[in-house]
DNA sequence: GATAGCGTTCCTATAATAGGAACATAGCTA
DNA sequence: TAGCTATGTTCCTATTATAGGAACGCTATC
C-alpha cells in the first residue's frame, strides 16, 4: 500500500477504523499502516476536528459520527440505485427471498442496495460492504460482461468453502458460460449454504457498459426449489427494467 | 472557514458534495472553499482513488460509494446507540409514533438512531443528520444539563416558524423550565406541525454526564392528545431504561 | 465558427508534513 | 508500593508534498 497524499493517508486512516472492531490507539494504527507515531496523531486530530472519528475515554480513536452524516444520502445519488430500488423492492416482495444489486467500484464489487426477504433463515448482505470477486456470481458477470476493470485477485485464488473455484481454467470456464447464458450462478462457493443467480444491467445508452449486477441470493434447497434456469430468467428481466428505467431517466 | 491541514480541506470537499444537491465540477468546488482549482483537483483525485468521491459523465464530482461503507457500522460503535436501540424500538411500537435517540458531536446536535411510528403522517429524521439548538426539545435539554459543549448560536437566533423562539430571556426561561421538569417539548418551534417531547439520557457512572436524549416527535395535535406532560414522564422513563442499560453493560 | 467556460496538466516557490526524540501518564508486574 | 513498560502527546527541523499561476485541450453555446 503506496499512499502518497496526504488525503489518502487519512482515508486509509478511515478504513482501518472501520476495519477494526474496536477503538485503536495511534500507535496500532501507525504500525498497521506504516506511518509514524507523530504522523498518524496529526491525522488523527485532523480527522477528529472535522468528525470524522472520535476519541473515547482511554485515548483511543473509532470512526466518527460524521462519517454516517456523509454516508447517509450518498447511495441516493447513484443514478442506477434510484433506477433500482423499486424493482428490487417488487422482485423481493414477489419471491420472498432478499435481492441486491451490486456494482464495481475502484476494482471491488460493492453492495449498493437490497431489498430482504421474508425468510427466517434469509441473506442480509450490508450495504456498502465488498465481496469477493471469484467466488461470486456477480463477479463472473463482472469478469464476463465487464470492461475490465475488475480483475480475479492476482495469485492463488482464495478458497472460503469445499465448492470455491480456485483453478484459473475452471474459473475462465464459469466465466464462458455465464456469458454465453446471460447470467451466473454461484452455490456454496463463497458462503456454505448460500446461492445466488444474477445478471448484469447493461444499459445501452452507456455504450452497452456493465452498469450492475442484480442478483437474488436464498438458502441453497430453497434455490433449487425455485430453479436457476428460472431464476435466471428472472433476474435477466429484473435487470432489464432496471437499465430501461435508467435510459427513461437518462432522456 | 481555516482549514489548515490537506486532510481538512478535503473533508471539507466531502461535506461540500454532499450538501450540494447535484454534481459539483472543480472550478465551483474551488471557489466555494477558497481553493484554487489545481489544488481541489488534486484533492479531489486523492478522494477519488479511496473511493470516496465520484465522478460522472460529465466529469463532475459527487460523494462515492466508500462513504457509505464507512458510514455503515460507524453507529453500532456508539455504546449509547447500542444501549438505546430495543427502548426505541418497543416505545415506537407501544406509541405507534416516531422516537429517536439525539447526541451532541462536535457542538451540534446528531440524530444517532430512530424508529420510525406507523401513521400516514409522522416524523422521519435521517439519522446522522443535524438538528438546530435553540428550537428543539433536544437543545433545550442540553442547555439544560449538557456540560456546556452544545451553546445557542451566537447573534440573532435563527427564526424558523412562528412558534421559534428568538428571544435570549424567553430562552432562559424555557432551558430553565426543562430543568425544573426533567423533560422538554417543542410545538411548531423548529417545523409547523411537529412537536417534540424529550428526555435526557443521564447515566450515574459518567458522573452524572448527560449522554444523549430521547425524544418522541409527532404531529402537533396528536402530540396534544398524547399529553406533554404523560409523554414527558414517559420518555423520561425510557432515558432511565437506556441509562441502566448502558451502566449493565460497563460493569 | 468564434468564444467563454470547463477539467486537466505542468511547473516551482512555499509551507505543511514526517519522523526522531523527549515528555507525561496509565497500566501492569514484581 | 515501586519500578517498568507501553501509550498518547508535544516539540523541532529537514524534507517533501503541496498550492496556485499559467497554459492546454475540450465542450457547449451563441
Amino acid at each position: 500500500m503506496q499512499a502518497q497524499s496526504t488525503v489518502e493517508k487519512a482515508v486509509d486512516i478511515l478504513f482501518h477504523l472501520h476495519a477494526e472492531p474496536h477503538s485503536c490507539g495511534v500507535t496500532a494504527i501507525g504500525r498497521r499502516l506504516g506511518l509514524s507515531k507523530s504522523s498518524t496523531h496529526r491525522l488523527l486530530t485532523a480527522l477528529s476536528r472535522r468528525g470524522l472519528v472520535e476519541k473515547d475515554d482511554r485515548g483511543r480513536y473509532r470512526p466518527g459520527i460524521g462519517l454516517v452524516a456523509l454516508g447517509v444520502g450518498a447511495l441516493d445519488r447513484e443514478p442506477v440505485v434510484a433506477a433500482a430500488r423499486p424493482v428490487l423492492e417488487a422482485e423481493a416482495e414477489a419471491l420472498g427471498e432478499t435481492v441486491f444489486l451490486v456494482a464495481a467500484r475502484a476494482g471491488r464489487l460493492i453492495v449498493l442496495d437490497k431489498s430482504e426477504g421474508e425468510g427466517f433463515l434469509r441473506a442480509a448482505p450490508r450495504v456498502g460492504s465488498t465481496v469477493p470477486i471469484h467466488a461470486t456470481a456477480v463477479g463472473k458477470l463482472y469478469l464476463a460482461f465487464g470492461d475490465g476493470s475488475v480483475e480475479a485477485p492476482a495469485g492463488d485464488l482464495a478458497r472460503f468453502s469445499d465448492e470455491t473455484i480456485t483453478g484459473r481454467t475452471a474459473l475462465e470456464a464459469a466465466v464462458a458460460r455465464a456469458a454465453e447464458r446471460g447470467f451466473a450462478e454461484n452455490s456454496d462457493e463463497w458462503i456454505p449454504g448460500l446461492s445466488v443467480v444474477a445478471a448484469p444491467v447493461i444499459a445501452t445508452a452507456s455504450a452497452g457498459r456493465m452498469l450492475a449486477a442484480f442478483a437474488i441470493a436464498a438458502p441453497t434447497p430453497r434455490m433449487r426449489s425455485l430453479g436457476h434456469e428460472e431464476m435466471g430468467r428472472r433476474m435477466m428481466a429484473a435487470a432489464a427494467r432496471v437499465a430501461a428505467r435508467l435510459e427513461g431517466v437518462a432522456q
